[in-house]
Formats: C-alpha cells, structure tokens, sequence
DNA sequence: GCCGTTTTCGGCCCGACTGTTTTCAGTCG
C-alpha cells in the first residue's frame, strides 16, 4: 500500500509542476517514477532500508531521497511547497478533455478559478472566450467536459467494454471497404479497466470508413473528424477512438495504438539507439521504411522478440526480451478447470447438471463447486446436512460424466477471530477447502491480516479465495498487509485465488506478479452465481499473463487427477 | 530529473487534429 501512496504524490508532483510549466522532461522523470514504484512487486520500504532505490529504473540520487522522505514524514516538502502556489483543485480540471496544463494556468493566473463550480460559471458567463487562447468552442467544450466528469465517466471494467469493443469488431468487419481491423490500447493488453476503445483499421478509402463508423447506431456524438484518426463518444458513455492506416503499415500501427505509451517509448529509445526511427507508419532507416507490415517486423528491427500486448507496459519486459528471459506466459487453451463457482446449494442460480454442462461447451475437464458455509445466511450457506447431500449429488455425477469432473468445494468463511465456518471433521470431507472473508471489511490491518494468515496456515485449507476484498469502481481493498500473507502462502504452500469475476479480478496483475515470484501457486475461479458468468474465466487467465505467470504457475493448468492429488498434498504437508 | 561499451553535458518518442490563429500552440493518445 505505501507503494501506491509514494506513487500517488509523484503523479500530483508532476501535474502541479506541467501546470506551472516547468521542465517537461522534470515532468516526465516524476511520471516515469510513479509508474515504476505503481508497478513494483516489492515493498518499497524494504528496499529504502536495503539501500537499493537507486536500482531502481528512472529513480536517481535525487528522487530516492525524495521517495525516503515520503515514508519517513508522509510527506514531501516540494510538494507541500507547491500545493501552496497551485491550488490542488486545479488538478481535477486536468481531467477535463479540451484542458491542459497551459490553459488551466490561463484559467488560474487571469480570473483566479480553482473549482469546478466557479469554472462552469464562467463559461456560463462567458468570460472565458474572452481569454488569449480561448475561444467560443473551447468554453463549450469545457462545459461538456464538467459534465462528463461529474458523470465519472471514468474508467470501465474491462469485463464490461470488452464484449461491446468485439460486436463493434464483428459489425465493422463485414464491411467491405475495412481490409482489417482489430481493437487495440489496453483493451488489448487486456487492462482490468479501460478508458477508451482503440479500433485500428486497414483501408484503401478512409474517409468512407469513417463515414461508416461515424454512422453506427451505437454512437452519440462525434468528438474528433479527420481522414485517419477520427473519436466519437458511444451512447454508453465511452470514447472510441478509430485510426485508419493502409496495409503496409498495419503492424507498426498496432505496435503504437496498443501502447502502453511507456512501453513505445522505450522502444522508440532503442530504435534510436540503432539509428532507427518508429512511428505508426513503419520503422525508418533516414527516408527509406524497412519495417512496418507486422508486429514481429516491428520489434525485430529493434533487435527484439515478439512480446505479447499483456505484458507491454514497461515493467521490465524490455529488459527481460534484450536478455531472451520473455516468459511463456500462460495461454488460455491450456486451461482445464474453474477453481471457484457457486451452484443453488448456496446463492448460485445453476443446478449442478448445468454447471456440467457448460463446462463441456467451454472445453473443461474439472470444475469446483464452491458453495458458501453455513454461516453466510444472506448468501445463502450451505448447512452440513445438505452440504453431505452435494457430496453425494457430485459422486454420482462423476460417475455418468467421463470427459468433465466436478470436485467437491467450500468457500469457507474466515470468522471475525480467524477462525473457519466449519468445524475440522467436516473440513476434511471436503476436497477443496478455499478461505474468504466476507464480514467485517471495516477492521484496522492488523486484525484482518491475522484472520487471514490464521486461515492460511490451518490445515485444511487449501487456498484464499479474493485476498483483498475489493471491487473494481465500489469499494477499496480491504486493510490487509499481503506482504506477511504472501510470507504464510509462500511458508505453508497454499495458494492465492485469482477471482476472475470481472468486477473483482483480485488478485490483481501486480499483486499475482508478487505472487508468482515468491513462488505461490495460482489458483484462477470465476466466482460465477450465474452460469454464463463462467465465460469470465478469460479474464482471470488475462490476469495472470499480465503477471507474466507461466502454464506451471497456475494450478488451473493441471489435468482433474493432478488437481486432485495436488489437493491431497497440500493436506499432508 | 535521469542517464551514459561514443557522452558526466546535452540529450530525452512521435504524429494527428482542433481551435484560434494568419502560421502554430495546445491537447491527446
């Protein structure tokens, strides 16, 4: 957690320093700072006492100290010395598409606005096309833009945008002028959020596809008109932004539309390094392109292999595909069962037959019927009586269904003093036992850490079902210090959930990444209360290719007789 | 503010579109 605080005052370093207009290259080392502490899967406080910051990319003599003085006064004196010279509430106004820094500054220095409110009046007044820089369309956009921000049209779950991104994919690509189109941006590199859709296409005529794409029926306004890059607002509130180049330089215009914006530029540093130079349009040796047509090309030219999109975000991939070190991240058609739904034993809509079912449609092998324990009334727990009738309903499954298993489970609750919602003797007739906490979100960190850590090292247990409690756009972790939980799964050879719901995804890609190098075993579930819910499974395995997990990092990889006696083993440690 | 098997100073990714401008700064991705 101090990682993600450290994090936070460098970004709001960097915005207050832009809207003064200092140094943007200043800027940037603060930018590039957050980001590499954001994305570390370690804890920063360890590393300060090691002495070790320095190591870090991007973090020099300077900023080290600054990181140090952070977490030793929570706070930084720069900071706090420029909060005074820029009122903090100018930062919302960053977030407002048509607003800048330059033209926030305008907004400041001229006629002293600091909130939204006074901003909407003075666009209201129309003393802002007034302004030097500043015209009638500018204070219109500006009035759009207060609106979209008290909508919190903010970030979506990706579990949400993905589908609508895919049917536009499927409408489009039936068109005739469109060659090729494909989504990009962090849709594609699989983000647990997204704000905006990328559609990339391949057209000899693009003013007709953008007249086709304008004319869709999803869409609601018009943002941005021009021949290659055009963006519209869709009637569910999100941005698409569409960018149409022709064949030749389809794959450098992947590269650069699927970003991460850090990652292309590194890449675009080591291109230079070699006298080379990328845009969306190919590589360039001085005028003549000697790459362009696909991704491989692209990162070959540069003396790189192929990386996959989930893991393009400057978190050491450069580095680790320089030294040939890429991992064979994780591949969906490797995986053969769900480690987490939940059936009408418990709050779940689906018999045990459907379940079946709709495991063999998705090509599963095993699925884990994981209802909630007798204590969890409004979810409808599983008292033992019927918990033994489950039992005998799965054995009997088994035995008329070769292809697809179910196993039988419990989504154990963690009682408030850490101890389990059933006693030991029935524990053991359970083939999977997965621990949650589902009450008492509100205890300080280290009540929480110790129900958890009790959980994990009781015997029974097999694994912790969503560790940090959060969902993605309600409600924040809950406090627990994953460090010391990390420690105890590691120790007892239990492993961390990632819960694969689309609004939960937690584990997240850092926090599974820590995971994995400490060696902790992955455990993917979908959580499904509905059957079509366990389609989000894909989710899960985009998760743990963010966290560059590898097919034996993932338990989810075992065939039904590995998982089993995986199962047993961990109960006779 | 970082960084360096050319460098400890002088670089630091690249281009499209808009709006307010008579040639380009600002914003955005």
């Amino acid at each position: 957690m101090k990682n993600k605080e450290v994090a936070e005052v460098f970004y709001k370093v960097a915005s207050l320093l832009e809207i003064k207009g200092e140094n943007p290259y200043r800027i940037r080392a603060y930018q590039k700072a957050a980001q590499t502490i954001e994305a570390l899967t370690k804890d920063l406080e360890e590393l300060a006492k090691r002495g070790e910051l320095e190591k870090l990319p991007g973090i020099g003599k300077d900023l080290a100290g600054k990181i140090q003085e952070i977490l030793k006064t929570g706070t930084l004196s720069i900071y706090e010395q420029l909060k005074k010279e820029i009122p903090s509430g100018l930062l919302n106004f960053l977030e407002i598409p048509s607003l800048g820094p330059k033209k926030v500054k305008v907004l400041y220095e001229k006629l002293g606005i600091t909130t939204l409110e006074e901003l909407e009046k003075a666009c209201l007044e129309h003393k802002i096309s007034r302004l030097p820089g500043f015209g009638w369309k500018t204070e219109e956009n500006i009035l759009k833009g207060i609106k979209l921000f008290k909508e919190k049209l903010g970030r979506r779950p990706l579990g949400e945008v993905l589908p609508v991104a895919e049917e536009i994919v499927k409408i489009l690509g039936q068109e005739e002028v469109i060659e090729k189109i494909a989504v990009a941006g962090s849709i594609r590199r699989k983000k647990e959020t997204v704000k905006d859709i990328d559609l990339l296409i391949t057209s000899s005529a693009p003013e007709k596809v953008m007249k086709k794409v304008t004319e869709l029926p999803l869409v609601e306004e018009v943002i941005v008109f021009g021949e290659t890059k055009t963006s519209v607002r869709l009637r569910m509130g999100i941005q698409m932004d569409i960018r149409v180049v022709d064949s030749d330089s389809w794959g450098a215009a992947l590269a650069y539309f699927t970003g991460s914006k850090a990652h292309n530029i590194r890449v675009r540093e080591l291109a230079l390094e070699k006298g080379l130079k990328i845009n969306e349009y190919g590589v360039f040796k001085g005028e003549v392109k000697i790459a362009g047509k696909t991704e491989e090309e692209v990162y070959t030219s540069v003396g790189l292999p192929f990386i996959p999109p989930e893991i393009r975000e400057d978190w050491g991939e450069i580095e680790a595909a320089l030294q040939g070190k890429l991992p064979e991240l994780v591949d969906y058609k490797e995986i053969k069962g769900d480690g987490h739904v939940h059936s009408k034993y418990s709050d779940g809509t689906a018999s045990l037959e459907e379940i079946l079912m709709k495991a063999e449609k998705m090509g599963l092998s095993w699925v884990a019927v994981c209802d909630h324990s007798q204590g969890l009334k409004v979810a409808g727990g599983v008292p033992i009586e019927e918990l033994f009738k489950k039992k005998k309903q799965i054995e009997e499954l088994n035995k008329r269904s070769p292809r697809v298993k179910l196993i039988f489970g419990a989504e154990v609750d963690i009682l408030s003093d850490g101890t389990l919602d059933y006693p030991d003797e029935v524990l053991k007739e359970i083939d999977l036992v997965i621990a949650a906490i589902h009450t008492g979100f509100q205890q300080d960190e280290k009540q929480i850490t110790h129900r958890i850590v009790s959980a994990l090292k009781h015997p029974l247990v097999h694994a912790l079902s969503h560790p940090t409690g959060r969902v993605i756009g309600e409600r924040e972790p809950y406090a627990v210090n994953l460090q010391e939980v990390f420690e105890v799964a590691s120790r007892y050879g239990k492993a961390l959930e990632i819960n694969a719901y689309y609004k939960r995804l937690d584990l997240n890609d850092i926090n599974t990444r820590a995971a994995k190098e400490r060696g902790i075993p992955l455990l993917i579930g979908t959580d499904a209360h509905f059957i079509d819910q366990m389609e989000y499974l894909h989710l899960g395995v985009s998760v743990a290719r963010r966290a560059w997990c590898e097919k034996k990092d993932i338990l989810n990889t075992l065939s039904y007789e590995e998982f089993l006696s995986w199962l047993k083993k961990v109960r006779n440690k």
